[in-house]
DNA sequence: GTGGTCTAGACCACA
DNA sequence: GTGGTCTAGACCACA
């Protein structure tokens, strides 16, 4: 499944959740119109407390990523996502950072990181869209 | 100056001093044998709580960046850095999967992040060792 | 059309159609006397419960907007509304408030907003009565 | 004193918070850099539940109003805000729209608006700055 | 002491 | 049935 969670991981429930759903819809596991499944669902699916999946409902919401129509569910958003280029811009560099310095520390030469992102790159392309 | 730290950001304080110092060492800022500042003179210097300064040298000491030497003082390692290459390459991988979440939110093809990401390693490598 | 709905809207559907159906008898759209459609009619119409029309209709008889004449259907009131003045005034009084508020964050100078509101002023003015 | 809640209000605690802040910020009560009470604080203070302070609080930083810096306390944003100008922009229309039908039903011209919101925008002017 | 997370549970507006 | 609000209370990371 798509949606795991990892109740021992130091990252907080609910931002393991948006992770994983703007991870699917990146990947076109979601797609624009889907219905989400709804908070008490998600919530004895995962065995998790309908509070936490509203929270994270409610912030994919607010990233613009997902929309509630009241009463009828929640949708993947349709309109493009508007998000802010600035601050995603500095967190992709920021991420990249961190990649150079943990192979540093990995002891991995700079060619091999480049085969790697590379390799990253290809299977996200044709995993795309795969069930 | 390489260690400056946010505190506005949402990641801890301490994991912020322990990311600088690591990228630091990783790009010849601090070299093998060199002397950290002392507890409180950081502390002073960037004020910030010391317990704060003092977690980041424990977390340093445990990943074998740095060596406590008693009543001297605290000095970059010398010894090469022993580092979980299991978990390196497993953070790795999320690294490189979050880049390209991000990437889609942001409009950014994948051969824009490619090129992105050459640029980043080119600088990196150039600036090694610089000031 | 001149009653367009909302269902991502974060008010209530049935708020919005109170609110369209007000501005319509305002504008002169709906005139004293004019029939309304019938619940079920407006529910398939504008694909939404039947109950939330129901519901509109209500609130709309409440402020006198309305009237139902016993199994004639549904019409624009013809008697002069009856609306609490005092009531009226308090909300007018907080609509300009929060425009006050929303300006400053928009960085919308008070000479802006007022030419603004002059235009709308007029815009309101000569539309009065269009189709 | 500005931070008044209805709890008998339909608008909910948190949102009556949010408007609150937003508004203190607007007049110049709350100036940037000016410390907030914390969480508990205010809880105890309007004798409102600690979770409900903290909701409204994490809308304030997340639309750039406040900033938390860790463990020193929730702080009026230095930063310019930013506002989603087209979002705002919209309200703002909106808002005008209502006042334009309240004051029909009111019976209140076009031209005693005009005044009531020039007098509104002057008093606004006159007591920003004032405690 | 500070805010953040999570649970359990109640109640409510809306459709 | 759907999500939104609020409370009470516990626990935790951080500084």
């Amino acid at each position: 499944m798509w949606l795991d969670i990892d109740p021992r991981s130091s990252t907080p429930i609910y931002v393991q959740l948006v992770q994983r759903v703007k991870e699917a819809v990146a990947r076109g596991f979601l797609r624009p119109g889907d219905r989400m499944p709804t908070v008490r669902e998600l919530a004895s699916l995962l065995m998790i407390n309908p509070n936490t999946i509203a929270k994270a409902y409610q912030r994919l919401e607010q990233e613009g990523i997902i929309e509630t129509m009241r009463s009828r569910g929640t949708f993947v958003a349709v309109g493009s996502v508007q998000i802010n280029k600035e601050q995603g811009r500095k967190k992709l560099t920021e991420l990249i950072h961190d990649m150079l310095v943990e192979a540093y520390y990995l002891g991995i030469s700079n060619e091999e990181l480049q085969s790697l992102f590379m390799n990253s790159l290809q299977d996200w392309e044709n995993r795309k869209g795969e069930q």
